[in-house]
DNA sequence: CTGTTAGCGCCTTCAA
DNA sequence: TTGAAGGCGCTAACAG
């Protein structure tokens, strides 16, 4: 029942050629060939007519070249971000005709290797490795041994890991949006929600929380304004944002925005304010980061930087596609653009959760 | 500087073996072939110490088989739903040894066409052909010649693909769960917000919403219940929960209890409730469906039956295997257990937005 | 018990 | 301008 698979050369019987000249004819090197239109049109004809598609295994054995992608996180939590991820990097991969292979560890490194040995033994032609919180994390050797990009990882160690091609958001450049944004808008009671004030000790999500404060602080310190107060979290998650929010509310201390560093602690720090009768944005405004599915639909809507992860994923397997097909990667000396970080902006989403007060 | 993969061979000859004994060994065939203890030892050894990977395309080449799987599904948006399913997927896939390509065609039929031969030429062994909306549609014929099972699709048409394996949420038992939920803690002024009074017309969600609609009235009527209100809805988003439930309120009728017909009505539903003094579950108990992720965030915690995209997932990847691992596809003539239609419950996750009112 | 042989389907010299 | 031959790495018959 299953009608097999037609092949290569059951097209040149077919079009009355060999199986070598159907498959220049094919590949499109006919005329660089210069092999005759007629035969040309007759291969054509034939591989139309009996649905001819090619074997990718077995041109992927003679090539070495599989036009196929491995795509590995870690992260099962924080889905929203990731699914977009592979999502885009999907799309990125299909649009120049690559498929991809999706895996996921958990943060388990021996399903990590497993998972890139399947994928190697696959044949990828290269890699992409992702998390989903921005942070350090050291290479597996697997990856020097092909071409890879890293998606929101930051390596840490040697092993040659460090010239890998980077995508990372810029965070630290939307701290400084973010702040400039309640400073222009004549904010001046500003009180962060989710980091301590010392960026060295931004736990949890070093770097993308260290680094967007720095970037606030920097805006801010120039400013001549000083935070009323940070509240360091240990969990970004609503129920965080409305115990901190409350706290801060409780004593009392001025207050007219709110910095949450992200839209899940926005979510909470919204529900204390309502509870305790303030406004948002008249009493109260927030910012926020990520531009989580739901930040639209709080009432108002959430003013927030979208973590890009669309930008970032695409960016990530068009650098992928790049490094594969000038064929070089990590391993090889790199006299090229290895080992470049690219830093992807947060977009400002602008909804109704700040007030001009200047 | 890329150290070339080490082939068979090369370990057959560093273990002083032919090939083919080297294969057998690796396979795990050796004892039903006998081959000698030694020569066994040898041949792992020499694997282990080269570091030995079998080139999986040149085994699927000869084989037929790739130990690959394809997931193709439709949706881009609602993707909290869709990303669970893929990764649950691809969890199972690995839990049995398989690798899963991810292709996803945003409802176009041409992308979809070319994902599946894409799939095809790289000789998947199946293919799970999935919506993120319970939905009605065609099966692409690709489909029918192998391995397939649908998930979240109930298919249309006739073309063999009726017998193909399906994978849905018991969205009818669902229905009288939350209705039996609500009858049993005492709530007799229920207002419906999402579809409209009439299951036929229960657009736009057409099948889930339908079925659903019917499991919760079948069990109202039976405890002599009448529905206040339905609310249809064209949209299942905040903003229309919102909408729905300030009118409700506004007309003044009684209510007692909302069945929301999912999470995002719901979320529009606290703030309209919210926004009027009333209060969840004192005044009004909110019941819902899919369990999104800020269900439980909401406050209170909103009390809904959730939509069980993992273990769908994880279903209809252990089927599908199971299938290509027997030997048949929908393409047989299938006198066993092609066909059949799973349904996966939708576990309720109690909360606190029900008030106990017996 | 082990080795030889012959492809899987395609691509790429090389010779005609 | 086209055809023949060889081989990518592995497995499955079949000899030995």
């Amino acid at each position: 029942m299953v009608r097999k698979r037609v092949t290569l050369s059951q097209v040149a019987l077919e079009a009355g050629v060999a199986p070598s000249t159907a498959s220049l004819v094919l590949a499109g090197r006919a005329d660089e060939l210069r092999i005759s239109t007629t035969a040309q049109e007759r291969v054509r004809e034939a591989a139309q007519r009996l649905g001819y598609r090619p074997n990718a295994l077995s041109a992927g054995l003679r090539t070495g070249t599989t036009r196929t992608l491995g795509f590995v996180s870690d992260s099962v939590a924080s889905s929203q971000l990731t699914g977009e991820m592979i999502r885009a990097a999907i799309e990125a991969a299909r649009a120049r005709g690559y498929m991809v292979f999706v895996g996921e560890t958990g943060g388990d490194a021996q399903l990590e290797r497993d998972l890139l040995d399947a994928m190697s033994d696959r044949q990828v032609d290269g890699l992409i490795l992702a998390t989903m919180l921005t942070h350090a994390r050291q290479i597996p050797a697997a990856a020097t041994r092909m071409p890879t990009v890293l998606l929101n990882i930051e390596p840490i160690g040697e092993r040659g890991s460090v010239d890998l091609v980077r995508v990372l958001p810029d965070e630290y450049r939307a701290g400084q949006d973010a702040a400039r944004l309640l400073v222009d808008t004549g904010h001046r009671r500003i009180h962060i929600i989710g980091v301590g004030a010392d960026p060295e000790h931004a736990h949890p999500f070093a770097l993308a929380a260290a680094l967007r404060l720095r970037g606030a602080l920097s805006v801010l310190t120039e400013a001549g304004i000083d935070i009323v107060s940070a509240q360091p979290a240990t969990q970004w998650l609503p129920p965080e944002g409305f115990r901190l929010t409350s706290a801060v509310i409780e004593r009392g201390e001025p207050c007219d925005a709110l910095l949450c560093f992200n839209d899940r602690l926005a979510m909470g720090a919204y529900q204390a304010l309502h509870e305790t009768g303030l406004r948002v944005p008249d009493d109260v405004s927030v910012v926020s980061f990520d531009d989580t599915t739901f930040a639209r639909w709080l009432r108002p809507g959430l003013t927030t930087f979208a973590f890009p992860q669309r930008a970032m994923a695409k960016r990530a397997t068009d650098e992928l596609i790049d490094l594969i097909e000038r064929g070089e990667h990590a391993g090889d000396e790199g006299g090229g653009v290895t080992g470049a970080t690219h830093l992807i902006p947060l977009p400002l989403r602008s909804r109704e959760s700040v007030a001009d007060r200047s």
